[in-house]
DNA sequence: ATGTATGATGTCTTAATATACATCAATATT
DNA sequence: AATATTGATGTATATTAAGACATCATACAT
């Protein structure tokens, strides 16, 4: 038993960390009591793949049966996944996952808002660039903005200036992937035949 | 339930008539009684992942956590069955070897240049190709001008060279799995500079 | 027709996961 | 300092895979 079970288990971890997601939020996503994916991820059990295909299809993994010959290959297209792991993007990303929840949070406890859409429809956008690094200290400026329109008060100013702030974010995350477009790789991969014989 | 637990156990019988094993010979070497075997391949038990890891050993495949977005990539690269014997591949292997082996020579014969650890480590990569067809007369000529490399002349002009086929090539070969569409930039940016209807 | 191999099912028992709680330590947040 | 979050762990119960063994239908060979 337990043969490279905890390493499927320790890739599920990474997976879910680097989306910022905590086990309870996980859990939430996936179905899977949050007892359970602790001890699915320390290795303490043998999970179902139902189980397993539960997390890992909430977290947009899948698992797939390779043969042993094409493992080394294939895990070298699975290293190349947009899936960084800095600790900056996951910084951006679990801030990324609170304001959402500020978002929802906020909507359901003030379901009348009128603008509520219009900011669900920028921070979606956002929510596009979950791995990509951007500025976290605005993101948590927005959060607080969202929970402090939940209490009665100056609702409808902390609103607006979460409205405002979300757009300047945006615009910065928007100049900020203009520039770093390095890996469009404007060429065509073969420029081998260069002149050179054999 | 039963996600696509099923497409894993076709799967696994897929791998095991591929090898002429019968239920009883796959649950000798597995160590999982035949009718457990019957039962999972069918699809009607919701198994533990030691059951099949060991099914899955026993086929010589492994079980691996694959982003959504690699897909189809990995999937591309698993289609194509290890068929060690052709012509094809044993060409692809032998190639590798003697660039591998050029590699190593030009490193002891020229200790001292600089950039021979990232060539060493992009070919590490490409070693994980051995089995997948890859453009043996590229990889014929990295080896050539890693040769011309280690003879005094222009050494550096040849490494260059070496370096620049050897990152093309492995664009070359992740393009050929990876690149059918093109989702690989996050795409909200498109959409950022106009605020949307109302 | 006889015998054999293969795979699917059935039954019973055992052991372990899954689940719903609760709780606790460590950390982060206010 | 007080509070909230996160993750690990404990307990009790229900569900179920796992395992051993038997059986049956089918296909295939002798």
């Amino acid at each position: 038993m337990r043969y490279e079970t905890h390493k499927t288990a320790e890739r599920l971890r990474e997976a879910r960390e680097a989306r910022g997601f905590s086990q309870h939020e996980l859990s939430n996503l996936a179905g899977v009591p949050q007892a359970q994916i602790s001890r699915i991820e320390a290795g303490a059990v043998d999970p179902r793949i139902s189980s397993l295909m539960a997390l890992a299809h909430a977290l947009d993994q899948e698992l797939v049966l390779v043969p042993r010959k094409m493992l080394p290959a294939v895990q070298s297209l699975v290293r190349q996944s947009p899936e960084v792991n800095s600790p900056a993007i996951r910084a951006t990303n679990k801030e990324l996952a609170r304001t959402g929840e500020a978002l929802r949070a906020l909507q359901t406890a003030q379901p009348g808002l009128r603008d509520i859409s219009q900011l669900q429809r920028q921070y979606a956008e956002l929510e596009g660039f979950r791995n990509v690094v951007i500025e976290t200290e605005k993101l948590r400026k927005i959060r607080k903005l969202l929970e402090r329109a939940q209490k009665p008060g100056n609702q409808l100013e902390a609103l607006a200036k979460a409205m405002q702030a979300i757009t300047d974010l945006r615009k910065s995350v928007f100049h900020a992937t203009v520039d770093r477009r390095d890996d469009r790789t404007p060429r065509p991969a073969y420029t081998l035949d260069g002149g050179d014989d054999g």
